[in-house]
DNA sequence: TAGATTGTTAATCGATTAACAATC
DNA sequence: TAGATTGTTAATCGATTAACAATC
């Protein structure tokens, strides 16, 4: 990506935000934004917003600010956008078949090639013009083609053994809404979505929401 | 809770995960842990755990550890999970679908009560149960009903003026998966699921990692 | 030029880790 | 009692905020 220096788990959660807030601008017609315009909107602060871009590269201009179509363009390179994701869906339960039907992902670049299942009922049957296969073909698949992603929603009792074999065929990248955690080889990337634990999150705040009164 | 201090986020996010561990321990047959043998488990420090629980409470016995039905029951009950919680679904779409088949909720005392929607396809439908309404019926619904959650499944177009009403109504918690920031008023509570963002994060990581290779 | 706002260095704040006395 | 491990204080580390010189 250029940039040296190791960049925070903190600045990287915070990039898909600002790429979101700056499409949000170009669709009201904003061209140009300050680092203090867009910390009112974002509810950050200003220096915040112009270190986390500094980490990556001088984007703005002294007395100017930024250029919302350049920076949405240069953020949308860092975070890789610039080209296309071919992914698979593992478990084509109810959540994976509501990924697959998610056809705002296909705007931004990212394609479901295939689903698998070790269901028959499901096996067979395809969702949005996506071919759900039996689980044992997996593993021939992801040989065949490529697949940048897995996407893990299938129960946990059988996410570590299809993650090995994933991992040993070369899948760099998985998106884990298994509730549980996963243990993968250096250089394998895993951004976990665990939504049981994003309720009870929320279950604690409202609760000591209400203590407080 | 019964601690005055303010607990961070970064805690309040580990919680959870703490409550897993501790659920996978108790499944296992294991009644004991130290937080050094916990730490080795969850990839962090001892000194953390130690230091987060403290937050709450001393729960655990020099020169023994701690105690994991005791430990699992007290992070639940700080947590919130010592009760069950009326859930309602605003956009009854695939995601929206997905979480009300998603029978483990129930498990945990969350209840999905009713689902709206303005698609009039699925209005009057109902999802293993859970009646599909229109949404003109979420207000009086929500003025008649005990409603802790809101789940927000629609589109971001219709968020605002959702969220609004509900607010009005007295709902302070929102779950949110559409894909914006929501402005709520002090002391209503929103978690927010976006899973564009969780996915360009991965791809971040993905793409990082193939170029320190 | 004068005004505005960046990029960047320095100061502050908070979170994590280390250390150890207390104690089971 | 001796060994183990907590609860808690102190040290370190990293992230956020503030400040300001550079510059468009």
């Amino acid at each position: 990506m250029g940039q040296d220096k190791k960049i925070s788990a903190a600045v990287i959660h915070r990039l898909p935000r600002y790429y979101r807030y700056l499409g949000d601008l170009l669709e009201k017609g904003i061209t140009r934004i300050s680092s203090k315009e867009l910390s009112n909107r974002m509810n950050i602060t200003a220096s915040q917003i112009r270190q986390d871009l500094n980490n990556f590269g001088g984007f703005g201009q002294q007395g100017y600010g930024y250029n919302a179509a350049y920076l949405h363009d240069e953020i949308g390179k860092i975070l890789g956008l610039d080209r296309s994701y071919h992914m698979i869906v593992i478990g084509s339960g109810n959540l994976g078949q509501a990924l697959i039907n998610y056809a705002n992902f296909e705007k931004r670049g990212f394609f479901i090639r295939a689903a698998f299942d070790i269901n028959p009922k499901l096996v067979g049957m395809s969702v949005r013009g996506i071919p759900i296969y039996d689980l044992d073909e997996m593993e021939n698949y992801v040989k065949t083609h490529a697949v940048d992603i897995a996407i893990l929603t299938l129960p946990r009792s059988q996410a570590p053994d299809v993650v090995k074999t994933l991992c040993d065929c070369g899948v760099k990248g998985f998106w884990n809404f298994s509730h549980m955690d996963l243990d993968v080889p250096e250089g394998v990337c895993v951004e976990n979505v665990h939504l049981t634990d994003s309720l009870m999150t929320l279950l604690y705040k409202v609760n000591d929401a209400s203590h407080n009164l």
